[in-house]
DNA sequence: AGAATATTTATACACTTGCATAACAACGCC
DNA sequence: GGCGTTGTTATGCAAGTGTATAAATATTCT
């Protein structure tokens, strides 16, 4: 009999974070059904009994996996507002187009985000996780509808707000999906593209300023 | 020892269409992780074993349920064609309005949706029928713009119509999302009216006819 | 009615699953 | 350097998984 295998000891935030990210990896692959604890501690180069030291029991672990890419995805929208700063309408054209390119158009990520929410219908924590995300997405782009209107001079009610919303979060999401499912039948910039020209249409008004003639 | 259970021989046809009504039931209700040949044969009032004397495996059985709710769910909006029959605006308007209504908008078949799809990545063969699945549709909505076009008297050159199919298929996959998931939040035919309008947005003419003041 | 057929049940099997436990080894402390 | 603490491995287990097979029964045909 040869010895056991040797191992190092890691920082008990390094570990979580590192089994989280080995979970997402199997979701992306395999779905939700090849997450299994021993696919997930081999991946993360450990063994499987591992798991249970660092959290209750498998179930859990998932969560901790669903909050990470919730939070990542939302992060991620953030940060693209956080780039242009000045122009109303710019800082919405900007995350229109942040939102559909990569990395938050990303395959590996929608395969993640399906797999989950399949399973938010039946699971209660996990749909409440997700209400609270979606929400606050939308309440995201009702802020910058209602800044870009207002800077155009025009009155911005509530119910209209709300429709904007709702039809701008719309047509995101869904080339958002079209994306990550067949990226492949798209030109780079081109989802891009239709995004922010469907939202100047939806709002009546151009985003982006208009170019001179020698541009594109 | 009492014999064993009776039972009564269905029609071949039948028992396979239960077996994937009984799937679709299991992956609604617990994910493709509760879809087990045992629960799947509990539900439908059968044993387990008999699942393989109709699918060579449970791979096949999963593939067969897919492919009906994606054909279930194309049929739902062309049947909504069917019934209105002579202005191409009309055709449109009634295309997005069944597509944000029940029985099309329903928690049920989006968990359906999403667990498989999530699976889709890294099954080629499901990956196949979605995508065979999604150009369907947009096909579908590409040739209604086009009706609508050239009954407007307007040029549809190729690249439009292809702009205009994917915005349209965008925010109609969008909002049926955010009906499916949280169809509380909305009013019965909120979903749909800013559907309707979105497009006529997008498109620059209206498809519903003026009504007189005293509707709405 | 009785035999032939193939649907359906029942049982078994090899394998995987999540989890429990005990042995072990890396690290901090004196 | 020896020693306790605890992160980590190794092993085992009961329940659940898909599948294979034979026995039993419902249905059809004559």
């Amino acid at each position: 009999m040869q010895g056991r295998r040797k191992f190092r000891r890691e920082g008990e935030e390094r570990r979580r974070q590192d089994l989280i990210e080995a979970t997402l990896d199997c979701v992306a692959e395999r779905g939700l059904q090849g997450a299994t604890v021993r696919a997930i501690a081999l991946r993360a180069g450990v063994t499987a009994g591992l798991i249970r030291h660092y959290f209750p029991g498998k179930e859990e672990l998932l969560q901790a996996a669903y909050a990470t890419i919730m939070g990542r995805m939302t992060e991620q929208a953030k940060t693209a507002l956080a780039t242009v700063a000045q122009d109303p309408r710019q800082r919405l054209s900007a995350f229109v187009e942040a939102s559909l390119l990569p990395p938050v158009i990303d395959a590996r990520v929608f395969s993640q985000w399906a797999s989950f929410i399949g399973r938010a219908s039946s699971d209660p924590a996990l749909a409440a996780a997700h209400r609270a995300g979606y929400l606050g997405f939308r309440d995201e782009v009702e802020a910058l509808v209602a800044e870009v209107l207002v800077a155009a001079g025009r009155t911005a009610a509530k119910p209209e707000l709300r429709r904007y919303a709702i039809a701008i979060n719309a047509i995101i999401d869904g080339l958002w999906i079209e994306g990550c499912l067949a990226g492949d039948f798209f030109e780079t910039r081109e989802l891009a593209e239709i995004g922010i020209g469907s939202v100047e249409e939806m709002l009546g008004l151009r985003l982006r300023e208009p170019v001179c003639s020698a541009k594109e």
